[in-house]
RNA sequence: GGUCCGCUAGCUCAGCUGGAUAGAGCAACUGCCUUCUAAGCAGUAGGUCUUAGGUUCGAAUCCUAAGCGGAUCACCA
């Protein structure tokens, strides 16, 4: 039992033997105490007074006393209004760090036996990665390494969708105006290289419309008529017919992107265990229709399409299979959602994907539950908010993108910059330098975009968003830094900070408990990250325990410390926070540096 | 129009699922480097939690309505 259920049950018993009333545990609960308050952990009354029968002061003071005389855990306590703060004795501090301290496994829960697919990423093959896809990313990586330290086993999977009409937008403006261009003859990045001519394709397809239209045919008219985005239209026909010509280029164009695409990954330190191609997936799932007709789940109109009725659902009906017998987008997304499960036996799917598609996704979880698939009910859609800017919404094709590798580049940059005007690189051989800017760089960029709710939408100003002081990710880097400094002094005077045994500490400073108590959250942030698919609580606590321990750091001195017992202590409170804030940046996918 | 989401300090965001005087960071102002990294610490100032009702010991949090902003509702992807 820990201090908590000692403090929780005696609590129940208090009730029994002063107000002869039996109280559930389940309605005890203990809050951490406010700053401005005495205390660590607080016992509101307020909800038990008909019990009671008596002032919350009084009802406050009465368990409070009973508390103190009877439970080892609580050396003190002072009631204000409704609320019984209670000073925990100085030993559970202590043995709660030891315990803590010596977890081999910190930050890892066991394996609970459940699979999942976390799907982010998931790009087009016709331009460049920006701003959104990097809070898709980052988004779906951290959240991968989250369920993992759940104790799941987890499949990161990217679905490309590398065919459709906006490639052959690509294509089309290539063979156009490409005049043979190569990722190498340009020196242009392939992905880059594909999204210039996507943007040609645009300027063209405009063009022509204002041509057709001064030729006396109505807006409408141009946009359907305009030869260049009928030649697009064409060449998709082609490329599912199969023609040789147009394949070749395909593959060729996409090959390209594919190299890009794995450079940015590769610098962005995202990785996945499994591709998929919607090249490959787009003709699934009309089995699917079939067994939904079958299992009456789906229905067929006069024209042979097939629906689904998801009015009891407080949804609308639903197309999943045009009159031609062709697949609408669902069409395929139920047959990847079976691929998926014969491919791994998932217990769980989780789609990082904007929440524009939030209705989409309610409508395909709904159908595969209608349909009775066993992972049916462990489809998640982790839905996100756009990231806009100052300008507004970004729109690719006006070109008031933020592109992902030139703001990877820029913070890099912002990086050395800052570093360099602290003077913080002496002793640094030039790669080392070179890789702390870029562990500094993205691990600003990272914080950045992970330290909001995901649910929520959320503004980047490239001017003035991303700093490197305050709530932000080179804090919590910096924090680390210092540690480690600590550390290697130690080690260099030879402090025994590994030993397990701290009974030689006796009183503990208020910084040192209040450091040993967050610390011991750890566990229970990573739970409820999990729950939540939300990085951000993992963010605001790692910036909650990096303030702590400067606090401390500030506070009391280590090295100039008298008392050996102490002194050893300090060192090994460091080392378990340096520890925490290691492996709790790692589940944000960001590294943290030995020195800065 | 239907459905869904958001609205908290000048700005960007928290607020543990109903508890104390609503918190951080940035920006502003004031202290602290001959002591372990000042990318730090301590402090000052800044709020009608969009509005109006309701639920109760108690509401930023739950309910209803309104306002503003956004998304979505294609035989598009």
């Amino acid at each position: 039992m820990n201090f908590q259920e000692s403090i929780i049950q005696g609590i129940q018993l208090a009730f029994q033997n002063i107000f002869n009333h039996d109280l559930p545990l389940e309605q005890i609960s203990l809050a951490p105490t406010k700053k401005e308050f005495e205390g660590s952990y607080t016992f509101v009354v307020f909800p038990f007074l008909k019990i009671s029968q008596t002032t919350p002061e009084n009802t406050g003071n009465l368990i409070g006393e009973y508390l103190k005389a009877n439970v080892p855990a609580v050396r003190d306590f002072n009631v204000v209004k409704g609320f019984l703060n209670l000073v925990l004795n100085e030993r559970v501090w202590l043995d709660l760090f030891q315990k803590i301290y010596s977890n081999h496994s910190l930050g890892q829960l066991p394996s609970n036996g459940q699979k999942v697919m976390v799907e982010y990423s998931s790009p087009n093959t016709n331009k460049p990665l920006h701003l959104g896809h990097l809070r898709n990313n980052f988004l779906g990586y951290s959240v991968a390494e989250i369920l993992k330290a759940n104790g799941y086993e987890v499949i990161k999977a990217n679905l490309v969708n590398d065919r459709g009409i906006h490639i052959c937008k690509s294509m089309v403006a290539y063979q156009h105006f490409g005049n043979g261009e190569t990722p190498e003859s340009s020196g242009l990045k392939g992905d880059h290289l594909a999204g210039k001519y996507y943007v040609k394709f645009d300027i063209e397809y405009k063009n022509q419309i204002k041509e057709l239209i001064s030729r006396g045919q109505s807006e409408e008219e141009a946009k359907k008529n305009a030869p260049i985005l009928l030649e697009a239209q064409e060449m998709l026909r082609k490329w599912e017919a199969g023609d040789e010509a147009v394949v070749s280029l395909w593959k060729q164009m996409n090959s390209w992107v594919y190299a890009g695409f794995d450079a940015t990954y590769r610098k962005m330190g995202v990785n996945f265990d499994k591709f998929y191609y919607e090249s490959d997936t787009y003709l699934l799932g009309k089995d699917i229709v079939e067994e939904g007709l079958a299992k009456e789940v789906f229905f067929k109109k006069e024209n042979g399409s097939v629906w689904v009725d998801l009015t009891d659902e407080g949804l609308d009906e639903k197309l999943v299979l045009r009159g031609d017998g062709t697949s609408v987008y669902i069409t395929q997304d139920m047959g990847t959602a079976d691929l998926k499960y014969k491919d791994f036996q998932i217990d769980k799917s989780v789609y990082v994907v904007g929440n524009e598609q939030d209705y989409h996704f309610d409508v395909l979880f709904k159908i595969m539950r209608k349909l009775g698939r066993s992972y049916g009910p462990g489809l998640y859609h982790l839905s996100y908010g756009m990231v806009d800017l100052p300008t507004g919404k970004m729109k690719s094709r006006e070109g008031t993108v933020v592109d992902a590798d030139d703001l990877i580049q820029e913070m890099i940059e912002t990086a050395e910059h800052h570093t360099k005007e602290l003077g913080k690189i002496e002793g640094f051989t030039e790669e080392q330098a070179k890789e702390l800017y870029e562990i500094l760089g993205l691990g600003a960029l990272k914080y950045f975009l992970l330290k909001v709710d995901p649910k929520k939408r959320m503004l980047f100003n490239p001017q003035e968003s991303i700093e490197f002081q305050g709530y932000t990710g080179p804090f919590v880097q910096y924090s680390h830094a210092r540690i480690a400094a600590i550390l290697r002094k130690a080690d260099q005077i030879g402090v025994d900070y590994q030993t397990h045994d701290f009974s030689g500490v006796g009183e503990l400073a208020d910084s040192e408990a209040a450091l040993i108590q967050i610390l011991n959250d750890f566990e229970r942030k990573i739970k409820m990250a999990a729950e939540e698919y939300s990085p951000s609580i993992l963010a605001q606590y790692l910036f909650d325990l990096a303030k702590e321990y400067n606090r401390f750091y500030a506070d009391l001195p280590i090295f100039h410390e008298k008392d050996q017992a102490i002194q050893s202590f300090r060192v090994a409170l460091s080392a378990l926070t340096a520890k925490t804030i290691k492996k709790g940046m790692s589940l944000l996918g960001i590294q943290v540096p030995e020195r800065m």
